[in-house]
DNA sequence: GTCTATAATTCGATAGAC
DNA sequence: GTCTATCGAATTATAGAC
């Protein structure tokens, strides 16, 4: 990499900005001009670091679940843990989290829609191989995403009224059952 | 309406085109110029009947689930009969069903998300109230309509592969025992 | 590394001829 | 009702001075 070590901070600044803009407004609102005047410097600094929009962008979307965290899950508790442990991510500063405003931009940008099937196969569906041996995980790990998915969805993006209300401990009594059976049901 | 016979069968392209350009590219790429060629008319005649883009947008996202076919339903197999509704919508031409594109635009255009949540408290949340009288019917509806899009949206818009190679039979099977939980379950 | 200046597009919207 | 012409604004991206 062609930068020095002063670029670092910079770069990392950028970075957050162009997430922030991506969570609050969209891809097409993460304008580089946008991001540059968030973080106070000249349009051309962010095309310089990131090559372009689109680049800026696919080191944005870079998204880790974190799910090694889940590791060695008691596999009869396995959906209220998934559940717990995803609302823990999300209901923290939401700019932290990565999934949420790559599942706002994967509507209407195919990049974050095929980054979005690459973490559901390389992260969700393996964590479900792993944690169940199922001969069918790909097919749980996929009905367990329409649940998870559909509660950011509804719960930060969409915010419908009751499920911005509901408190996490209800979510985890109502949606975790759910998920159990998904992932180790009959 | 100042709009004579012969201009009602271009309105109504003009709207189809507007459909069409939502579902595959999203809101941004709906541009008053690429409707217009799509149709094969001026672009000022899209300004001239609905106004705007906003306008346009506006008359393209009307959106009704036609919950009222679901009148009467018995209350022990209303999550089969609401996943089947859906799935029906959705598997026939998706121009036909609003709620996809409505979908798709509202993560990046806070009109389309406001008109999700009226779609959600006038028609889900109601049809919820009307069949069950629960007293919790918007929470419940509310949970259901976390499945239900969450299904629309791996499916139908993010395309992970095991949701989109499911049969609807093994969809209605495996997901139609959690709406059934959610909307009337203890 | 940082900036100015600007090229090249594209867009929504308007005015007005016919 | 239909069209041309165009304004004003915004964008990505590049070239090049310092």
């Amino acid at each position: 990499m062609p930068f020095t070590e002063r670029s670092a901070g910079t770069r990392a600044s950028i970075l957050a900005a162009a997430r922030k803009l991506l969570i609050e407004r969209g891809y097409e609102a993460m304008t580089i001009r946008a991001v540059a005047s968030l973080v106070g410097v000249d349009p051309s600094m962010v095309m310089r670091y990131y090559g372009s929009k689109a680049g800026l962008f696919s080191a944005a979307v870079d998204v880790d679940l974190q799910l090694g965290k889940v590791e060695r899950p008691p596999l009869d508790r396995l959906g209220e843990l998934l559940v717990r442990h995803f609302l823990a991510r999300w209901e923290g500063d939401l700019s932290d989290d990565v999934l949420i405003l790559l599942l706002r931009s994967a509507s209407t940008n195919p990049m974050a829609a095929e980054r979005m099937r690459e973490v559901f196969e390389q992260q969700i569906a393996a964590f479900v191989a792993r944690a169940t041996g199922a001969d069918d995980a790909a097919y749980r790990a996929g009905l367990a995403s329409t649940q998870l998915l559909g509660l950011a969805l509804t719960r930060y993006v969409l915010r419908f009224p009751p499920m911005v209300d509901a408190e996490v401990e209800t979510l985890v009594r109502d949606i975790g059952p759910v998920l159990q059976r998904y992932l180790a049901g009959a």
